[in-house]
Order: structure tokens, then sequence, then C-alpha cells
RNA sequence: GCCGAAGUGGCGGAAUUGGUAGACGCGCUGGACUCAAAAUCCAGUUUGGCUCAAACCAAGUGCCGGUUCGAGUCCGGCCUUCGGUACCA
């Protein structure tokens, strides 16, 4: 009989939820297990092929778990704010609030096709004043400890929409994607939460988790811890003072001008009249290019001399004062040394405008005279430097700041390159921000009883000049929380990623409504044992997370330091070597295949078709064969139906007392099951789905010369693999068995006979001078001595050492044995 | 440029971490069943040589070299593809 996938996946989908199968008991903490893959995004109504290959082998493994015996929790939910609901409600004039419900409505049913063991009751969505809430209440407790701050900083102004960008909407040629406008730099003043602060622990928490080392190294650079050394710089005729930071004080003697950045505030304070003009000239330039023209290592540098001039404080040499945009306000002092000889950049802009290149650092085996042609950056000895010539760079890189501390001009110092989170987005759909300005108070925060501070319905969202909130009369008037007076609101939201940055405590008892979250179940259940998601969230999300995650520990909200202990990262599926996209045309669209093949077939099937981490290229080539193993499982247990009301299951069987065909399944199952646990625990779903079918085929081949005892002992294991991996199919086959209870509502899982993993004999390949030449069965554990016996006594192993003289013998115990002869 | 991953049959991919290369699946070839087809089942399938066939021999995991009794796996030097990153002083 065909299996009737449709009705059994419709079937079983109603019983979980009619029983509620999946949900997780949050009290019975016998072995916890909080498994959790990133939240959707529901800017479309569909799931595409990532969807289900993010969800569906993390819920496999989340199964597996669950059969084991652990308390498994896996919930699911919408990261429901965002620019692109934004951005469609201008295009189509859609409410962001109603598409992105829409959207949900579809998803949710859409992901319950899948048959993931989600726990429904643990569903959440960030746009609804519930959750967002406390994303306010977040920011005022990091706001009382000064760790929510405003400054200025630059945002993408589009001229012609009168909008700000985000930097995704901004093309690599710095025009904006909708108006082909050339987008400018605007300085506005914007709300930053102070990651910063925890740079140093986010960098050590590092090593306690267990994490790709890829993601590790990525936030490790992002972070971009550099010990290094502050040098003062007088000017001359003037009193104010250059500090540069230099990671290369050895080099200090070879400095032949000094760089400001165009936004350094000195640099107006310190140009000269006839520089004046030129200076404005080049700064002005320099804001209309975006970050990625300007940081651009291609874009070749460019610089205005501004006629001043600084003292080196090592050799008192008068040198240049340069603006250049190489050179990044945000980091640093804003100002560095050039040392032309012994760095990249300074290299090529020296070259370029005719500045001095002096060498002071030597490398081994060249001659002071020799001309430099390009920067030599590595360590060398020092020359042309006074009293410290003759010592290596590392000496003299302690050498220099010792000598610079002494003279009070200098100071050692760490420099991260991690900056503080900028939260203000000047959109609308996001959270509020709970601050208003009051004319008397100035800056207040809302306060903590008048959360949340809703975002109004009736906005006009289209672009018209600034944040869509600033329009809307009865959101921005409002009163002082201090003195009652006249007062406006903060028109900006967050930042989305802070909604995400703590969602993993929400999900526990999404409905809470005495705080954040339910801080006894968090001590329970929080970290996450597994999280799942893509590699492209590295240095945002998982890094915003954590340094969220280590705040609500400081205010003694939860006692671990790291919110997800272990994370896996799910490859890319590709549609002709290209992600698939919308504009690509390329979209592969998972209903097509499940209204076909069902649900569990196109599961197993995204995960047979290769290792997880790597993700790989889609066809659909070979889900017919997946096709066929799910049939031939079907037929197998239809031929068996009842079984288990017929006789009744046994732990352990004496192999000694069963057929050929017995030993044959009986071993197989074992292996099948042994090797299964160590494959999907470690997300080897390729594999795991190799082992099951190449166990079928050894099923099917021995199964009818089994007695009835046997026959249940297999199958009852077989389906309890297969499970996981294909949840309707298994529970199906597992009340065709004769099973009352579904497998999820008693979960069962089985002890391997590990005397059936012992083979009695193993084939020993023989090898004559690294060649395979015979093969000889053996009994197992067969010591050397034994073994030589048989090998010699091998018709095709003489015609090999016949007339030979054997040099050397090596025998590995039931692996190999390999003959040297000359 | 730098960092990381990968490169194995016609195709997707396995390989106990140095021990029979090609598991499992797709495709293909032949056979059985059928009036026939589909479905299913059985057998074969790295390439080349020699064979009616089996047996046998040789070559073979991107390229060149090395270590080892033995290398897809380790070492040195390249090539290609895909991710990430972008002047951090």
């Amino acid at each position: 009989m065909k299996y009737p996938f449709s009705e059994v996946e419709d079937k079983w989908v109603k019983r979980w939820e009619e029983r509620k199968i999946h949900k997780t008991n949050l009290d019975d903490l016998k072995k916890k297990i909080y498994t959790l893959v990133m939240f959707s995004y529901p800017s479309g109504s569909k799931l595409h092929c990532g969807h289900w290959y993010n969800y569906g082998p993390t819920d496999s493994w989340a199964r597996f778990k669950k059969l084991q015996g652990f308390s498994v929790f896996e919930p699911m939910g919408y990261d429901a704010f965002g620019l692109p609901a934004e951005n469609n409600a201008i295009k189509t004039g859609v409410h962001p609030y109603d598409s992105t419900m829409n959207n949900i409505k579809d998803i949710r049913e859409m992901l319950k096709r899948m048959g993931c063991m989600y726990d429904w009751d643990s569903e959440l969505m960030t746009c609804v004043p519930e959750y967002y809430k406390w994303n306010q209440w977040l920011f005022l407790q990091l706001y009382k400890r000064g760790l929510a701050y405003k400054k200025e900083a630059p945002v993408n102004w589009d001229p012609v929409d009168q909008t700000v960008l985000a930097n995704e909407q901004v093309l690599p040629d710095g025009t904006a994607e909708r108006s082909g406008a050339k987008v400018e730099k605007r300085m506005l003043s914007q709300w930053f939460f102070k990651i910063t602060d925890y740079a140093e622990e986010l960098l050590d928490g590092l090593d306690k988790i267990d994490w790709p080392e890829k993601t590790k190294t990525m936030q490790k650079n992002w972070i971009g811890k550099s010990f290094g050394t502050e040098a003062q710089f007088k000017i001359d005729g003037h009193k104010d003072i250059i500090t540069v930071f230099t990671t290369r004080p050895d080099t200090l003697f070879g400095v032949t001008y000094v760089v400001l950045a165009p936004e350094n505030p000195l640099v107006q304070k310190l140009v000269t009249e006839d520089n004046k003009a030129a200076i404005d000239e080049y700064i002005d330039t320099v804001k209309h290019f975006s970050e990625i023209e300007r940081t651009s290592t291609v874009k070749e540098k460019t610089g205005v001399f501004t006629g001043a001039y600084a003292i080196n404080p090592v050799n008192n040499q008068r040198v240049p004062i340069w603006v250049a945009d190489y050179v990044l306000a945000s980091y640093g002092t804003g100002c560095v040394m050039a040392v032309p000889a012994h760095d990249e950049r300074d290299f090529d802009f020296a070259k370029k405008y005719d500045l001095p290149i002096i060498k002071v650092i030597l490398q081994d085996g060249t001659n002071e005279e020799d001309e430099l042609t390009a920067a030599f950056t590595e360590a060398g000895t020092m020359i042309n430097s006074g009293q410290f010539n003759g010592l290596n760079s590392d000496d003299g890189i302690d050498k220099i700041t010792d000598y610079l501390i002494e003279k009070e001009i200098g100071d050692r110092k760490v420099n991260y390159r991690l900056r503080d989170w900028l939260i203000s987005r000047q959109r609308y759909w996001g959270t509020p921000i709970p601050v208003v300005y009051c004319e008397h108070c100035g800056e207040v925060p809302v306060n903590e009883e008048d959360l949340p501070v809703i975002l109004p319905y009736d906005v006009e969202f289209k672009p018209n000049g600034g944040s869509p909130l600033l329009k809307c009369e009865d959101f921005i008037n409002t009163t002082c929380p201090k003195c009652g007076g006249k007062a406006k609101r903060e028109p900006d939201t967050m930042d989305t990623f802070v909604d995400s940055s703590w969602y993993y405590f929400r999900y526990l008892n999404p409905k809470y409504d005495k705080g954040m979250f339910d801080v006894e179940l968090a001590k329970k259940w929080v970290p996450v044992d597994m999280y799942v998601g893509g590699a492209e969230h590295a240095t945002m999300h998982l890094l915003y997370a954590r340094f969220i995650h280590k705040f609500i520990r400081d205010i003694g909200m939860i006692n671990c330091d790291e919110p997800f202990t272990k994370l896996i990262h799910q490859g890319t599926i590709t549609n002709q070597g290209a992600k698939m996209s919308k504009s690509k045309g390329n979209v592969v669209n998972p209903d097509d295949f499940i209204s076909v093949y069902g649900a569990d077939v196109f599961r197993m099937y995204l995960m047979f078709m290769g290792q997880y981490d790597l993700g790989g290229d889609w066809s659909d080539k070979g889900i017919v064969g997946v096709e066929r193993f799910v049939q031939r499982i079907y037929t197998i247990c239809e031929n068996h139906k009842d079984l288990a009301s017929e006789v009744s299951s046994v732990e352990k069987l004496e192999i000694s007392k069963l057929n050929d065909a017995e030993k044959n399944v009986y071993r197989k199952i074992n292996q099948s099951l042994s090797k299964y646990e160590k494959e999907i625990d470690n997300f080897r779903f390729n594999t795991t789905i190799a082992l099951l079918m190449e166990a079928l085929n050894i099923i099917h081949d021995n199964i009818n010369g089994c007695s009835k005892e046997v026959q249940l002992y297999v199958l009852e294991r077989f389906i309890a693999m297969v499970s996981p991996v294909g949840p309707h199919l298994g529970e199906e086959c597992w009340e065709i068995l004769g099973f009352d209870k579904s497998i999820f509502e008693e979960p069962k899982w089985f002890i391997v006979d590990e005397a059936a993993l012992i083979a009695d004999s193993v084939i020993i390949p023989i090898q004559i001078n690294g060649k395979l030449r015979a093969k000889i069965e053996v009994a197992i554990d067969c010591e050397e001595s034994e073994v030589k016996a048989i090998v010699h006594a091998d018709e095709k192993v003489k015609s090999y050492t016949d007339g030979m003289t054997i040099v050397k013998e090596i025998y590995v115990k039931n692996k190999i044995y390999n003959i040297v002869v000359k």
C-alpha cells in the first residue's frame, strides 16, 4: 500500500496539538535541554528552503534528545519589528502591523506543517507591547547605570527622499538604493549602549563556550583588542597637544608627518589662514563619501596640509601636520604619527605627496643604504634612533614607551576596535525609546510604571523628513514625568537587535507581566544549551546578546555568564550556485515538494544532502531516493502490523541462540543504534540517514527468517530511530506496530547490546609493499602469531613472497597485515 | 590583501582521524514480474588494460614534491572555488 503521507501528517499534527504532546513541563527538570533556532523574520509570508534547513534538522536533534529522556524545551517565535516590513509599507501602503500579523499567521501554519515539536504556548512576537515594554524597561536599566547615553553620530542621509538610510540601503558606490541620490553624512544626536564597557569580558568569555572556532575568531577580531602606546606631540606655536596611538613606538624616530582625521576638532584650531580654504573644501568632500567608499583600501589616499607643525617628542624634529581621510576619528585618538618607512598606508601617502621617508628599522640581512620599494612592517633592528640604536623592535617598543612615561609624555594603552552600539533608528516600525525632552528638565527617562510607551498605529510612515513618529502629534506631545510641564517624546525607535538580544529569556513565559521574564524559570532553564542559526550573525546579534546577558546578570536577574552554551551554524542552501533571492528568481519553494512528497521526505532529503554546516547547492535529483526509503519503511511496518500485541518486547537477546538471519539483523540494529547516537548527536544528519538506509537494507533481506520476537526487537528500535528524522512517519509506524501511545508522548529509547557490536570474525586485508594483494578472514582479536601463519599459507601471498626477502611485517590487530619484501 | 572552509566516480556525497578509497542515495545498464507500461524486486556500475567471462594487472581523492611499511587524511610549495573582512595606526 502506498504511504498516505498527507493523511498521516495531518493526523499527527492534529493529535500532537490536541494532546499537547509538545508542551514542555518547565517545572520538571530531570535533565533539561533548551534548544533554540534563531527566530524567524516575518518579512514575507513564506518559509523558504533555508528555514526548513534550519528548523527541520534541529528539531530532529531535539526529538532525539527527548526520546533519550531529556526534558526538552524547543520554542519558536517571530522577530517582528524591522525595516523590510516598513519598506513594504512604503511601497504598498499596507500598514506594517497588518502585514506582519498576516505573515505571522501564514508562517505559523507552515511551521506546523514541518512537524517540529514547538511548544506553541511559548510562542512570542516582538512587535506587541507585552514584549517591547521590556525592551524599554531594559533601556531604563541601562540608562540608570550610565550604559545608555546620547551623542552625536553620523547617519546616511538621502537628500532626495529626505530620510535616513540604513547601511544596507546604501549601494557600494555611495548612492541610495531607492532614490539613486548621492548619500550624505549628517550628524544626529543618537542613543548608544555602552557595549565597550564589556569588551574585555566579551573577549575572555569566548574561551568558555562551545562555539565554532571561526565564529569566536570573528568576534575576537571584531572586539579587536590591541596593546600600544600613546605619545604626545607638541604643536609648534600652539598650546594644544596631539596625542597619537601607536602599536609601534619603536618606529617613533621615523615619523615624518602627523595625520589628523577630518572630523578631529583640532583641525579647525590649528589650520593656518593660507590653508583654511583647502582644508574646508577637503572636509566637505569627505562628508559626501560613504563609509564604504571612505574605508575602501582600493581608493587612493588623499589629504591636505594644515600649515601647522608638530614636534616629535623623541628627537624634536619639526614635522608637518596633515588631514587625511584614511585616519578614522572613531578609533584611537583620531590622530596618527606617520612612519612611511614602516607602514604601508603611510608609505603610499608619503610617495603621493612627496613626504620624506626615514628608515628606522633594519630588516635582517639588508643594508641601511638599500632603498625601500615598499614599507617594511615587520620587526627588525633599530637604526637612526639615537640612544635606542641596535635594539630589536620588541625591546625598542618597551624601552621607548618607558622613556615616554618617564618624561611624562606618553603611556601604555589598550585600545579596542569595538565601538558602542548605536541603537537609534529614525524609523517607525520598532520599539519607541522611553525618553522625553522637557522644556525645563531637559532629557528625562519615562517612569518604569508608565511603560510601555505604546507605538501608535496611525502614523505617516512614508519618507518625509525625519523619524516618522516626529509627525505624530498625539505621540510626540506629552508631559514631563518630573515636572509635569510640556515635553516631547523621543521620536526614534530601537534597533531590532535589542529585541533579539534577550528573547530566549522571554520564551519561558511570554505572558509574564511582573517583569522582563520569570527569573525563577530562567535560573532553571538558561543558558540555552543548543543554539542554531546562520553564520551571518557572528558579530552582530551574537555579540549583542552576550553583552545584554552579562548586563542582566550584573543587575542580579540571572547567575550564568553566557547565553548560548553551544552554537551551530547551518550552511547555506544555494540554487545554481547563488544564494536564493526573489530578485534572482531562484527561490525553491518547499510547498512544491511537500505537496508531492510530504514534509518528512522533504526534511529528510535536506538532511541527507550533505554536511549540515556546509550547506550545498539545491537539486531535486535524489529526493525520490528518500521517498522510496520512506515507502519501504511503511511497507515493512504494514507487513508486521500489531506485532507488539502478539509478542512482548525484550531488552536483550542471547546471540548464540539466534539463527543466521536473526544474528544479522540483531547485530545490525545494535550497531546502527550505537552509531546513530553519535552521528545525530553531532548534527551529522547525512550519515544518520545513510545508516538508517543501510540498516533497512539488512532488515529487508533478513526479517522473514526471524522469529516474531526478533522482528519486534528490530522494528521497534528501527522506528524509534526513524521518529526524530521523520516524526509523522515514525509515529504512524509506531502505531501500526501496535503501540498505543505516541512515541513522543511516552519517550522511548533503547540500550545498545554491546555484545552485538563485536563480530565473531574480521576480514584482514594483506598488503605487500603497501599494495593490497589478498584478504583473509580470522577470528576477532586474533594475535599476530596466529595471523602470521594464516597469511603465509595464503597462495596469493606466497606468489608475491616466494624468492623475495621479507624485510618487515606489520600487523595491526583487526585492521591490516603488511609485508615488506625486497 | 588578510582570515576561514572546501576540492574524491556521470551526480549529491561517505571514509572508524594514518590502515581494504568510493558507504548511502541518484542516475545508468541488464534481468524478473506484466498483454504492455508504470511501480516494485534482483544483479551490476571509479577508469583503463587483457578476457566470452571470471580471475588478474595498472592507474586513481585539484597540481608538484616530501615523511611513512602504509597518505583522501600528516608536512612543504602552488592552483581553483565559496564564505567572512576591509586603511583599527
